[in-house]
DNA sequence: CTGACTGCAAACGTTTTGCACGGTA
DNA sequence: TACCGTGCAAAACGTTTGCAGTCAG
């Protein structure tokens, strides 16, 4: 697990304990949403309360630290931010998991057919996964 | 513009004027969030509550005529539900157009790569368009 | 005519804000 | 020590619910 202290510092946010909690939940789960963060903390930190949950969260994300992954019919969830990927999200299990798969092609041939600057491609692949078949 | 008061019926829900005024309004703007929506039929229908436009977006919701759009960094829109189809979005002007891509070689290589049964995609293209290019 | 729909107001859940206190650097 | 961050309470915001009156079929 990464030491997010001089990543924190980095972003001119102080790296405070229940900051560094936060991230390293983040991480450990992949992706988390806002209630099961809380509930999480709050183990670590009994006191600590939503307000700075979400404050750090926007600031985070602010600091592009973490990304909000929206996903259909669902509450958005938080991940660590790293290398551009994709996302299967499972219907039975809510599992989400990260794939790498490229999009190069289908992203050339709607920069071409369209016309259209491409900055960047959100794709969420919802189905059954591996286990839950 | 399509009638969509037999639509409506074949749901089991009425054909109420400020019904066929919300479908009429998403249909001819292609997207539309809440506000924007709450707003036009206002126009038509002054005394029209919020609470009218939610309880029927959420029923035409459950019906499957609409479906609501989740889109990174923005408020959520709503379409008419046509065959499947991807997302761009501008970041300049904040315009959403569908777009017809082939993603059945990218689908099946999720599904192998990840041993994923695949239902659905949901593919959101963010940069510039054409006009604001 | 009857059940479904509308509009209002109130309730609810989620996110943000203001402020006094406490902790990081 | 100075400023940023925390935690609490309250406010703001978005969405849902209950109910009485109204309308579509």
């Amino acid at each position: 697990m990464k030491d997010y202290t001089t990543t924190l510092r980095q972003c001119n946010l102080k790296a405070t304990p229940q900051r560094l909690a936060i991230l390293e939940l983040i991480d450990s789960y992949g992706h988390i949403n806002i209630d099961k963060l809380y509930e999480e903390v709050k183990n670590k930190f009994n006191s600590i309360s939503l307000a700075t949950i979400y404050k750090n969260i926007n600031a985070m994300i602010n600091n592009m630290l973490i990304k909000e992954v929206k996903i259909p019919h669902k509450k958005s969830v938080y991940e660590i931010t790293k290398k551009d990927h994709s996302h299967l999200v499972c219907q039975v299990c809510s599992d989400v998991l990260d794939i790498d798969v490229d999009t190069n092609n289908i992203v050339n041939e709607i920069s071409k057919k369209y016309d259209f600057y491409v900055n960047h491609n959100d794709l969420v692949v919802s189905g059954i996964c591996k286990n839950c078949k």
